[in-house]
DNA sequence: TTGAAAGCGCTAACAC
DNA sequence: GTGTTAGCGCTTTCAA
């Protein structure tokens, strides 16, 4: 069923049939009724590549994540789904891993789909060296790029992030306040926002006199997925003799961690070891104490990254960068 | 970057560079490295539109599932998008919430999209009632449509399940084995796979002469990020004197639910309480002890089901319904 | 082994 | 308000 078909049961022109389509004005009530009938009866659907090879666009968004099944990207994508398909536009979801040259042809990929715009979500998709990053702009030369808690400032991209140094620093102040001094610092990433947290942590820690040697600085290459190996990796740094009493995670998987290391250990939470996590993910209510975490508002960043994105292909002027404040959540893990 | 440019750069006719791109062998080595230089030195990539228009085809499947921030989907998203991948396939992910009018026009917009190929990610998309399914068999009439976890039995419709019914069966008689006999069943799902779980648990109760009312079966409805509540419902039913010593949950996190139940009532995990999980996810080990739960092999599960996509596609004849096994793995929450 | 040309189904500029 | 027609970029006969 194409549309000469519909014109010729209808008996008007193709051209009538396609104003009807696309809702155009000039179009009699009578005809357009006529048209919609024909259209009803035989359950016609427009071809979409048809429109596509004419309209050079398929209304379609390019997401990008490292790994999907990772709680935070899985929701953010959920949210980004949902309100692009509010806008009229669907999404072509790419899980790229976290191999850059995986990264680089997921993305050519999707610019042969001829996406209208790409969505990097979450940090791990911007690299140290410049020319890492290449395949970006190589991307933003022809679509919109938008990134999801990363930054990067080049023609073409616009960044939508959470105010991570800040909120760490915050969270390490506060921590510092209920008069816990030797605090770990355990993250998973040194990626754009990664860096961030890592900073807050340092700025307070450093503001307080208590920045000592790297010890304190814990990174954990593992799978996100197994707590008992993030515990693990604490009590191997316990039984270094290195003590602590107070955890900030970049992560609440890596609090949970934490928090199952203090367990093992026979240590009562909050009162020998308090620990913040962060994301304030489903993760700080399924343990005992519940966690403390940092909230970042991550629908709050999809809603503005969309928005923005909408802006930007609608030939707006739009801000290049937009950052929110996060917020502490307290719960049990501190005191 | 057109075809057209490509022929004229290299002195041949546009078929000949059609004929280079798609791998033709009546082209002479000479022509074809000629076009594939010219090829390389503009980085010219062919116009999917165009192509897919005269193709009728654009390699993309589309996948829909409810909730893509639900861990359990969120992971089989993830094995099913890199296994279609590496198959030559892209994807089209849709959330379409748990709203049967929202399900069925993501399925039409799906079919509009030109997708080869659509598949159903979890169970609740398929309901008692025949009608509601209508919108699956009308799909299918397009395009293959491949169901996970969850089975129907229609012409282009192919089903991979995991036996639950008989992995809660052999489940609740490990527990009854154990020596507990009040045993709880804590789900949130009514849907094809809900189902099979709830009576592979009433099997084996009433094999055993343990089958009671119905205060036995608890259907929690909340939110499935929400431990707390799942909690606080079992605190609730224990308000009300009913007493239960083990409790199979149809998922981890209603497991987290009533371990925290648990906890909360000053109860000795397992002694005083048996657990049991389903999915064998993440959630398993971020608690202490760490959860019993039903794997159920999800990986197996999404590598048979693109192989089944894939050989459908090829026109072959495939098996119409897998079913693969679960396996129980203990851990502390059980004795 | 290669080229010419006819679609594929739609949109939009232009003519009436 | 409606019709005619020229593309959009590619694949695929059919001829040569």
């Amino acid at each position: 069923m194409t549309i000469y078909d519909i014109s010729e049961k209808a008996g008007v022109s193709i051209a009538t049939v396609s104003r009807v389509l696309n809702g155009s004005n000039n179009v009699s009530e009578k005809t357009k009724k006529k048209v919609l009938d024909v259209i009803n009866q035989y359950e016609y659907t427009p071809n979409a590549f048809a429109r596509g090879l004419g309209l050079n666009t398929m209304k379609t968004i390019g997401i990008m994540c490292a790994d999907s099944s990772d709680l935070y990207l899985a929701k953010a994508i959920y949210y980004i789904e949902q309100k692009l398909r509010a806008n009229g536009y669907d999404s072509i979801l790419c899980c790229t891993g976290y191999d850059l040259a995986t990264k680089a042809s997921s993305m050519n990929l999707l610019i042969t789909k001829k996406v209208d715009g790409i969505i990097l979500v979450g940090s791990n998709f911007i690299y140290e060296k410049e020319e890492d990053n290449k395949y970006i702009t190589d991307a933003s030369a022809q679509v919109p790029v938008m990134l999801l808690n990363a930054a990067m400032d080049a023609p073409n991209v616009y960044s939508v992030v959470s105010d991570d140094f800040t909120s760490m620093y915050d969270a390490t102040m506060e921590m510092i306040r209920s008069g816990v001094e030797d605090i770990l610092y355990f993250y998973n990433s040194t990626s754009y926002s990664g860096k961030k947290k890592l900073a807050g942590y340092r700025a307070a820690m450093e503001e307080k006199g208590l920045l000592t040697n790297g010890s304190f600085l814990q990174l954990y290459q593992g799978s996100h997925e197994d707590i008992p190996a993030m515990a693990d990796q604490l009590k191997k740094l316990h039984a270094k003799g290195i003590s602590f009493h107070g955890v900030i995670a970049a992560d609440d998987s890596l609090a949970l961690g934490a928090l199952k290391y203090g367990r093992e250990m026979g240590l009562r939470i909050p009162e020998d070891l308090s620990i913040i996590g962060y994301n304030n993910s489903m993760l700080v209510s399924c343990c005992d104490p519940e966690l403390t975490s940092i909230d970042n508002k991550l629908e709050t960043l999809c809603q503005h990254l969309i928005t923005t994105l909408m802006g930007v292909l609608e030939g707006n002027e739009m801000p290049k960068k937009t950052v929110f404040s996060g917020e502490l959540v307290k719960r049990g893990t501190t005191k």
